[in-house]
RNA sequence: GCCCGGGUGGCCGAGCGGCUAGGCGGCGGCCUGCAGAGCCGUUUCACAGGGGUUCGAAUCCCCUCCCGGGCUCCA
């Protein structure tokens, strides 16, 4: 059974959706005005952990995703390079699209965009005012927050704490704490028409209009980074819970730890970004995950190149023992030993399970997963020949981690048949010459395919070649 | 200031009342033309500090110190 930290009720629950097996879960998307950064990644692949984890249990996930292409930064950003605001923000989406496509982040169902659902924000807003929990003013439409009774249960805040400001608050709101529904704007700002004027939609009222139309007054899962939780989804559910008078709008709040740099969260206005785009050029996206796999979603992860090295090499470890796996003969037999092997794949397999179902935790999943490449790693040490169940034990182990991690590189496409072909006479010409002690021209061969991205190693079985993701 | 999280062996990082986590690194050995990979052993069982509770605490309670996040830009 899954259980899984909710931060509403700040322990790990049991998880079940409301009915049946379908899961709604919905994560907070980007702000398309920039580069995404590894900390964003860092949110993105934890949720594709969780999500993949989820449809292996069975659940029929619906997994969605906002883009906000309405905002203040892209306004800013478009303006600087003169351009029309939404063109702006569809480049940088492409760019985010480009990145999840890289990063193996393929789970999410739908992507929503803030700018194609102003109608439904719209709605919304006109719901609120009808029932009391929101007023306008000659700025915009603000939400009430004295007359939601549990706002700041989320975020573990008192209602009075929440009226320190940093920023001077719009004088026309009633109490500092309350929120934007709605801003009036000038008509040659990016806007829409709505019944209090021409503006644009606050910040947190996108999410909010954007569930309620995919997924009605509830979801299973709605998650985030914990930067987020005041006020961001405080607000998000205090705008779904007045409008709908359904409680609790999430089921479960779920919040990824931040990523730091130098003890510092990672983000542009302290300006220590690192763009995803610049760690998939010295590391592989397997990499990158395997080394957020390694700590557990809810800690702060701080980032530097060596850490990420040290992931590289751990990871490394494991793709080596499932590959020289399939290079083995097989037999058909069972000995004693090979049972007994397999039962004890069994047990890491089902250890590596429950830690993953125990609030996704990872990083003793990965302690399983280690277990289990030892074992194979020593039985592959004492033989030749492979047993087939215990291939086959392997394999469903294999498929079992990569389907929940996405960890293992993608096998050669057909088009490499031909490389491989030429690689293999490559080596065999080399190993003549190994025999004959030229040793010279093969160290020659061996760091000019270096040099081209192929590490070939000698073993006491002959030589074995693989590409490898370039570091630098 | 207030509200949340944290402080674990050389580094990273699980564990959250009793049961050798794990990874990376270092050292020694096996294997090997060299390199790499792998295996075996080793790096003296570590938990910020101080008080408690308990038969027993890294794990629970109290105090102190330090670090991070939030307090309406944020994944």
């Amino acid at each position: 059974m899954l259980r899984l930290y909710n931060s509403l009720t700040r322990r790990v629950e049991e998880f079940r959706p409301s009915r049946s097996n379908r899961v709604k879960m919905y994560v907070c998307g980007p702000t398309v005005y920039d580069y995404s950064h590894v900390g964003h990644a860092r949110t993105y692949i934890s949720y594709d952990f969780l999500a993949r984890l989820l449809r292996l249990h069975g659940y029929s996930l619906f997994y969605l995703m906002n883009i906000t292409d309405v905002d203040d930064k892209i306004i800013q950003r478009a303006a600087e390079r003169g351009m029309d605001p939404l063109e702006h923000a569809r480049e940088f989406e492409r760019y985010f699209m480009e990145d999840l496509r890289e990063l193996k982040i393929g789970s999410i169902n739908l992507f929503a965009r803030a700018s194609e659902h102003i109608d439904e924000i719209i709605a919304v807003i006109e719901e609120l005012l009808r029932k009391g929990f929101a007023y306008v003013t000659e700025t915009g439409v603000y939400f009430d927050t004295a007359a939601f009774g549990p706002y700041g249960e989320l975020s573990g805040r008192e209602p009075e704490e929440l009226s320190v400001h940093r920023i001077e608050p719009d004088p026309t709101k009633k109490r500092p704490q309350d929120f934007a529904l709605w801003k009036r704007r000038p008509v040659d700002e990016l806007g829409w028409d709505s019944p209090w004027g021409y503006g644009r939609p606050g910040w947190h009222i996108e999410d909010t209009a954007i569930i309620l139309t995919y997924f009605g007054p509830q979801l299973d899962i709605h998650g985030g980074a914990i930067e987020l939780i005041f006020p961001h989804h405080e607000a998000e559910r205090a705008q779904a819970e007045a409008y709908s008078g359904v409680s609790p709008f999430s089921r479960f709040w779920v919040h990824t730890g931040l990523l730091t740099v130098g003890g510092e969260k990672m983000s542009k206005s302290l300006g220590n970004i690192i763009t995803i785009r610049e760690v998939l050029r010295r590391f592989s996206a397997e990499d990158l995950r395997y080394f957020y796999a390694m700590s557990h979603y809810r800690s702060p992860v701080e980032f530097d190149w060596e850490r990420l090295e040290v992931a590289s090499r751990a990871l490394e470890g494991v793709l080596n023992v499932f590959e020289e796996l399939r290079r083995r003969d097989v037999a058909d037999e069972d000995s004693e030993e090979d049972r007994t092997l397999v039962e004890q794949l069994r047990s890491h397999r089902d250890s590596f399970v429950s830690s993953l179902q125990d609030d996704l935790n990872t990083p003793e999943a990965l302690a399983s997963l280690h277990a289990a490449t030892r074992t194979l790693s020593r039985y592959l040490e004492s033989r030749d020949e492979i047993s087939r169940t215990v291939l086959v034990e392997a394999e469903g182990f294999r498929s079992l981690v990569d389907g929940v991690l996405g960890v293992f590189p993608e096998d050669l496409g057909h088009r490499a048949r031909l490389l491989e072909g030429v690689l293999d006479l490559l080596l065999d010409v080399r190993e003549r010459l190994r025999r004959e002690k030229k040793y010279e021209m093969a160290d020659a061969i061996r760091s000019g395919l270096a040099m081209l991205g192929v590490s070939v190693e000698d073993t006491s079985r002959g030589p074995r070649w693989r590409l490898r993701a370039s570091r630098g």
